[in-house]
RNA sequence: GUGGAAUUAGCUCAGUUGGUUAGAGCACUGGUUUGUGGUGCCGGGGGUCACGGGUUCGAGCCCCGUAUUCCACCCCA
């Protein structure tokens, strides 16, 4: 037997009916803020996420999909999707056309990890990119769009934030903890050695409790912003109070994509196992002139779909559309004319079995159907189709000529 | 990429120190006397015990390899 890929999962019958619902709340809540739908390729060239995410990451430096095409390009399947959609942004000049440009996506990313629960080779995020505000209230925007989203899906979080700083700010702070950490010598653990030069701002999060216990004692990326990115840092907190948002500060929040600044923030939940992310995103106003573009502010999120999948409250199923049967061998002609025209305006299914009536109740019953409708020796001598509301129980029979419009 | 655990019916799982024809619940399917569903009762179908080797008179059970899933690390959504 073949089987998929490593980490690559179908989707189907219960799951895509989550699968679509996820898409359809998030895509109604994102598009009543004002944004708009874009699709990008799966495939780029390698170039554009090693210049956005940065060579320095683990998603760019050890999980591409990356190969040669036929024609000799250096290309990667997307491992996320802010790149892609900045690239579009960039090539179709809507930098230069200038103004607010909101988007929103949703599809696959692919990512060469060792899958685990909530974490696969093949996964699916549903993503929103603002370009040209520069407002803090933007920031603040999309946090909201995140919990409105979670509130919609019934799905609890909790939210952590923090502030990056900005080019006049972290490059300064950058220093300063690099100082730090060589006063820390070996104390420290080999990751932590090896964050130092790669990127030292990742040390604060490290897991070895000794690292930690000497951390507190490193300088705090917060005491360290520079006057305005403080003061849209109070802003963004003062927004999210006032709309009851709750959040607690992660100074060792870093996001691990390299074109984040001031603005970071994440969704957790304690739910799903350790792959616990379930939306991140932040403010990445540099990322456009790294691409080639006019420098142009921007903001933004994603969420992992997976795994909010299982976290999703569905609302309760509702009896839907009509199940038909037939139950001599001679009325199926009449039930396929019937469902024909059922299907008009509603869902019609067909069993093509003769049957009792007992067992096309209980068929009805199975698929979840709102009615039953069958035709039997007297409804098919006098032309005629019996009709049972499965929920409000009452029978009903009617002339198949009405029924047919004919 | 590192370390560990698991894999038996469509699903969730039993299966004794290695010993007849591998079981249960749910699901599916049919019946329950003649045209009334969900519950009840009775029956039925369904398994290359993940895959490939090995040990043994004999392997679902022991050993090795492969695949996949899960857990921790790592990473991130």
């Amino acid at each position: 037997m073949i089987q998929s890929l490593r980490g690559m999962n179908d989707i189907l019958s219960n799951d895509y009916e989550r699968f679509e619902y996820f898409i359809s709340t998030a895509s109604t809540i994102t598009k009543r803020y004002g944004f708009h739908y874009i699709e990008t390729p799966l495939l780029e060239e390698t170039a554009l996420f090693k210049r956005s995410v940065g060579e320095s990451s683990d998603i760019v430096g050890k999980e591409m999909y990356q190969f040669t095409d036929k024609g000799g390009n250096d290309v990667c399947l997307r491992p996320e999707g802010t790149a892609g959609v900045v690239r579009a942004f960039v090539q179709n000049k809507l930098d230069k056309k200038g103004g607010i440009h909101r988007f929103y996506y949703h599809g696959s990313m692919f990512r060469y990890e060792r899958p685990q629960k909530g974490r696969l080779r093949q996964f699916h995020q549903f993503g929103v990119e603002s370009f040209g505000v520069d407002s803090v209230y933007e920031d603040a925007l999309m946090i909201m769009m995140v919990a409105d989203i979670l509130k919609a899906l019934g799905i609890g979080y909790s939210l952590k934030l923090n502030s990056l700083g900005d080019q006049n700010c972290m490059p300064a702070y950058r220093e300063k903890l690099i100082a730090f950490i060589d006063t820390c010598g070996d104390a420290i653990c080999e990751d932590c050695q090896r964050r130092k030069s790669t990127n030292p701002i990742r040390v604060l999060d490290c897991k070895n409790q000794a690292c930690q216990n000497l951390y507190t004692q490193a300088p705090k990326l917060l005491n360290h912003l520079c006057t305005g990115c403080e003061s849209d840092f109070e802003t963004l907190k003062s927004i999210l109070d006032q709309h009851n948002i709750n959040y607690e500060l992660d100074t060792n929040l870093v996001r691990g994509l390299d074109y984040y600044s001031k603005t970071a923030f994440e969704f957790v939940s304690d739910e799903i196992g350790s792959q616990s992310a379930i939306a991140g995103g932040g403010r990445y106003d540099r990322l456009i002139e790294f691409l080639d573009g006019k420098p142009t502010p921007a903001v933004g999120f994603a969420l992992g779909i997976e795994r909010l999948m299982e976290l999703i409250v569905m609302p309760e199923p509702v009896r839907e559309g009509y199940y038909l049967g037939a139950m001599e061998a001679e009325s199926l002609p009449l039930i396929l004319k019937a469902a024909e025209n059922f299907r008009k305006t509603d869902k019609a299914v067909v069993e093509y079995d003769a049957k009792s009536l007992k067992n096309h109740l209980k068929g009805a019953d199975r698929i979840n159907a709102r009615y039953c409708a069958v035709i039997g020796e007297n409804e098919r001598l006098n032309n005629t189709i019996w009709i049972k509301d499965l929920v409000e129980q009452k029978e009903s029979t009617i002339s198949l000529k009405e029924g047919t419009n004919e």
